[in-house]
DNA sequence: TCTATATATTAGACATTCCTAATTAGATTA
DNA sequence: TAATCTAATTAGGAATGTCTAATATATAGA
């Protein structure tokens, strides 16, 4: 139900109209799935609809799709900014985590994308090093050697700096 | 059936014989649903299982039912040790999110937390700061002034740092 | 051994979501 | 307008997984 409401939300904002064929080639199953959910959906009141006509989703439905709009969003983000998943890859599986997150889980993600890349040590470099460790194999003596020196500074927090030889 | 395997795997290795009870127990279903799994999972040659008697499983069922295992603890570690999800919240997000991930996105959480852990620019202080920046708000500010100095030195890698004031 | 309790199984139902095949409604076009 | 094509619906069935109530089996105590 959560995947209809996304994607009726997504065609929503696409389409001038939202059609049965549209849902049901946006989500990858046949027409009568599309027809009986909308009966379910109507009975649940998170659609509007009458047979043959256009769909629209009520106040409830929009606020679910949304919310599942934004879950994909984060997850997506963080499979390919983070883990980088390819594109396609990512939004399969952003499509079926979004829904058994919690809100709680999902905040916390959402702020651990955003110290990323707000902070600087934490930002861009960061996970360019990342990459590096993956792509040359896993090399924690030359990690460690590189980064020491900062590694050091930074458990001073601020304390001024004696650098040590890398 | 993931589920089923997983806790029958996991009981089997804490006690001499896994009985539908605890199986029920252990999944928080009714002893019925264990029944008729066991005789789907038997079918299928995930377990060998004859009424009343124990269950077994077999060389497949145990592999998926480690496999299961194997998922659950890396997601169970990113959610408690990077999230700092709460212990018993992140149980339950494993437990369903275990079942969708793809084996790619999942190595490559495990290399993120890995490089997390091994390297210490990445790793326990780095937790901390990012703690930090969720209990006391999002301050992109304070952060960046705070770790520009070694962020630049990073950016060029190994060169030699040129301290700027703090 | 016999009976009471614990354990497990069937029987039968329900919810969710999907499918194919056949039919009907609506739109297009000659 | 009639024929055609596209879109949508109904009918009917399958898979997964759950439950309650009733029944059967096994185990343990008297």
């Amino acid at each position: 139900m959560e995947d209809y409401l996304e994607a009726i939300f997504d065609l929503d904002q696409e389409k001038k109209v939202v059609r049965v064929k549209d849902i049901a080639k946006r989500m990858d199953v046949k027409m009568p799935s599309v027809s009986s959910m909308l009966k379910t959906l109507n009975d649940r009141g998170l659609v509007r609809y009458e047979k043959y006509e256009y769909v629209e989703l009520t106040r409830d439905g929009a606020d679910v799709g949304e919310e599942m709009r934004r879950r994909h969003g984060v997850l997506h983000k963080f499979l390919t900014e983070i883990l980088k998943i390819d594109d396609a890859v990512a939004d399969e599986e952003a499509c079926k985590m979004e829904h058994t997150l919690s809100s709680a889980t999902l905040d916390s993600l959402i702020d651990f994308m955003e110290f990323i890349q707000t902070c600087p040590r934490a930002g861009q470099s960061w996970l360019q090093y990342f990459e590096d460790y993956r792509q040359h194999g896993r090399r924690p003596e030359a990690c460690r050697a590189r980064s020491e020196a900062f590694s050091d500074e930074f458990e001073k927090q601020v304390t001024p700096a004696k650098k040590k030889p890398a």
